[in-house]
DNA sequence: TTATTTACCTACTAAGTCAATAGGCAAATA
DNA sequence: TATTTGCCTATTGACTTAGTAGGTAAATAA
């Protein structure tokens, strides 16, 4: 189940796109029109940062810009990035291929299906199909 | 994200489907072929004999049985019963309708499209077709 | 009848996650 | 130089997860 971090990330980078495309975004600003506590979104937007999905500058007129337009981001990778994980099952996602019941395990294959389909139909839609 | 309670309802069941069709089956026995602690399993085996998904009697010879052929379970039901919700994000989720932004919320149309083909996925599959 | 086997029930717990909050420092600009 | 902003670490209360512990009640085999 998503949890607020995959969820306010959306509503950051939505937000964002939303304003003017050339200037940077403050948190403030963000954290007052979406209602969210600043200090908490930090933290998310720290790891879009960090995984070169948003830029930021310090001091005045500072804030965060888009890197590329909204149709290029896939909200997939945004739920990625801010949730670290959208395997629907802990054995699929990055560091769980240590399953010791992998071989032999009769769900795996129903867990990899749908961590296709998951994964397909929130890779193919974009920010700017929430906008 | 699934957790063991989907996961292990998943095996308990299909470990009895495995097993003499008219036998009952002792949760001691499902919990030494899964290893699996049985104390565990016997809250997520309630969760199943209350949505009548099993059926339980006590005493020698007793044990666990199926209510019905194993195409008859969709996957989608026995692991919403054993979660308690599919759904991927709370707002979606049973008693998640009391969301304020519900009215809003520009990433609503998403988590329902998603929902909608996660459950497709799931309650098209059988406990069957992990056998 | 008695011993054994089973389901079924309540309570507890250690570890981890969630959703924040608190209090600062560093950088950039007016 | 003052102010605005991003950026960093630490802490917290509530909740969930994945169990464990210790029973009672029912049914059967001996």
């Amino acid at each position: 189940m998503f949890s607020t971090k995959g969820r306010y990330a959306l509503r950051v980078l939505t937000d964002i796109a939303e304003q003017n495309k050339n200037d940077y975004v403050p948190l403030k600003d963000i954290a007052k029109r979406q209602n969210i506590s600043k200090k908490y979104l930090e933290a998310i937007v720290k790891k879009l940062v960090d995984a070169n999905l948003l830029t930021g500058i310090s001091g005045k007129n500072g804030g965060y810009k888009l890197v590329k337009a909204p149709s290029k981001y896939s909200i997939g990778e945004i739920l990625d990035v801010a949730e670290g994980s959208i395997a629907p099952v802990a054995c699929i996602s990055k560091d769980g291929a240590k399953c010791s019941r992998k071989d032999t395990c009769k769900s795996l294959p129903l867990w990899m299906e749908l961590n296709d389909i998951i994964t397909k139909f929130l890779y193919k839609k974009k920010l700017s199909d929430l906008i």
